[in-house]
RNA sequence: GGCGCUAUGGUGCAACGGUUAGCACGCGGCCCUUUCAAGGCUGAAAUACGGGUUCGAUUCCCGUUAGCGCUACCA
């Protein structure tokens, strides 16, 4: 045991009931910026200690959820299920040193009449309900017992969280917690409880940081007792505020997308989705928002923690999203890209060669502006990858319409655009404007309408900009084909 | 019901005894403009309520209310 070492030990500990979802991952990043920044350890451990609601392939999403956010760990994963003498050690320590008892009442009369009932009738004289087994008088003899903890009948247990202060309990409400379930069949022992599960390990693991929900408060006091029973010192505590749904109760699939590789799969970028999460329930103090990863990582402290649950905001996820998408630098953007357009067949592996590679990365980057969420690079974008596009019937509508010459026009930017000496964003411009005065039209329009022959859309970058990223003799002909299109609509 | 936690605009955060209560998202307006974004400027919008403590409370204490959590042989 290398006690004289000082760097923090963390640890992130889901159970794969489910995928690693907007909470899971949020405990997770804080675990990982507090380990990273203080050069500490993440440790990962999978707590599967319930056969019946584990499911051992949903570990795999819940891995691919972290790498998606950039989360790694220097030990595990560790499974639960894998160190089970472990658990049933201690819960025989705990017996023998009188700290625990075996507890022989049916799982049903437990939780039901005896707990409940009694406790309210009782009022204020006993609140929570200690069975009768603790004092050696088992209820029903002869079934297979589970192991409780012997709560102390009196006085106070505290421990100490570095997000809300130094907490005490009074030990008279704090139930006789489960150690270990009671066996079936053969087994010599039952599986340990959440409780015991999560204590063994943070004390073998030797985990000096406890960083996990707010939903966990309530149970730390049973955690300290534990601990002390078991003879190890106490680590400190950091509870995290809960995130909450738009109608404030906690985060469920009733609120649409909870799972992080939804969002991966919806098309935001880890970075972004990093930055938004590191500020529900965080802050550097001030009134920066943005913030790299490195700079997350340089400014996090749990001193920095909130108290209050938050609501999981999307709107402000897509505003940090968009932000991303334009600040990112381009060679980081790309790849994102490129398996984006993978995934909608748009992509040519030409791209990925020297010289098609700079086409993509400006064209990329002409792009990003206006892009929200990474499949608009196979919708939106469509006409800059492929030639098969359609006319929008909007853009028809809205640009097509207002000028009955637009044809001829169409077919003049054509053949100017085709015989014009340079190729460059100045002398199209030129060429354009020029004939728009000659024929006594406002550019705008001839500009308009042309965007919607050459992308069909009404919403494109600027105008000769996608005729250079596009090329010329792309933009000759798309022009060209479009003019029967334009000849119909200026028609209806 | 019991125990616990929390309480600044609609949302996320600042202000950690003294500010005209700040920033961002969202919403409205204006500018820019070649469409749409982006960007710039700008408007509306908050200290839950009631008592204390203090020269002075968003800030400290108590109560109320509200929300949330725990109260499982789930984690």
């Amino acid at each position: 045991m290398p006690s004289g070492s000082s760097a923090p030990r963390v640890r992130f500990a889901p159970s794969p009931t489910g995928y690693l979802h907007v909470g899971g991952a949020r405990t997770a990043l804080f675990n990982w910026l507090f380990a990273r920044h203080a050069g500490g350890v993440m440790i990962l451990r999978i707590e599967d200690t319930d056969a019946e609601r584990n499911k051992p392939e949903l570990v795999e999403g819940i891995l691919d959820g972290l790498r998606w956010l950039g989360i790694d760990w220097d030990e595990g994963p560790f499974y639960q299920s894998q160190r089970l003498e472990l658990y049933a050690q201690a819960a025989q320590k705990c017996l023998e040193n009188g700290s625990a008892f075996l507890c022989y009442c049916p799982a049903e009369r437990y939780v039901g009449g005896d707990h409940a009932e009694e406790g309210q009738e009782t009022g204020n004289v006993r609140r929570i309900s200690r069975c009768s087994c603790r004092d050696g008088n088992p209820s029903v003899p002869g079934t297979k017992p589970a192991v409780r903890f012997k709560v102390p009948l009196g006085g106070t247990t505290r421990f100490q969280d570095a997000v809300f202060g130094e907490r005490e309990f009074a030990n008279e409400d704090i139930e006789d917690f489960l150690l270990m379930r009671s066996s079936r069949g053969e087994e010599t022992h039952g599986l340990p409880s959440y409780q015991l599960g999560a204590v063994v390990d943070d004390i073998d693991m030797r985990i000096t940081h406890v960083i996990r929900g707010a939903d966990h408060i309530s149970n730390t006091p049973k955690q300290a007792l534990l601990y002390r029973a078991l003879g190890a010192e106490l680590p400190l505590f950091a509870h995290l505020p809960l995130i909450l749904g738009a109608d404030r109760t906690r985060l469920s699939k009733r609120h649409g997308a909870t799972s992080v590789t939804s969002y991966r799969d919806e098309g935001f970028l880890p970075e972004a989705f990093r930055n938004f999460l590191a500020l529900l329930g965080w802050s550097a103090g001030g009134d920066q928002e943005f913030l790299r990863t490195s700079e997350l990582l340089e400014k996090f402290t749990l001193a920095g923690v909130s108290r209050t649950n938050g609501v999981f905001d999307r709107p402000k996820l897509e505003w940090f999203n968009t932000q991303y998408l334009q600040k990112l630098p381009i060679e980081d953007l790309l790849p994102a890209v490129e398996n984006e357009l993978k995934r909608s067949k748009l992509w040519k592996e030409e791209w990925a060669a020297p010289a098609g590679h700079e086409w993509f990365s400006k064209t990329v980057d002409l792009l990003r502006p206006r892009i929200r969420l990474l499949p608009d690079f196979s919708s939106w974008s469509r006409a800059f990858f492929s030639d098969e596009f359609e006319y929008e019937q909007a853009a028809r509508d809205k640009f097509w319409k207002k000028e009955p010459r637009l044809p001829q026009f169409i077919a003049q930017i054509a053949d100017a655009m085709a015989a014009l000496p340079d190729w460059n964003h100045d002398a199209c411009e030129h060429a354009l404007r020029a004939i728009a005065e000659a024929a006594g039209v406002k550019a705008g329009v001839l500009i308009n309408a042309t965007r919607v022959a050459i992308v069909g859309q009404a919403v494109a970058p600027p105008l000769f900009e996608t005729f250079l990223a596009l090329g010329r003799e792309r933009v000759v002909r798309r022009l060209r084909a479009a003019i029967p299109a334009v000849e119909e609509s200026c028609k209806a």
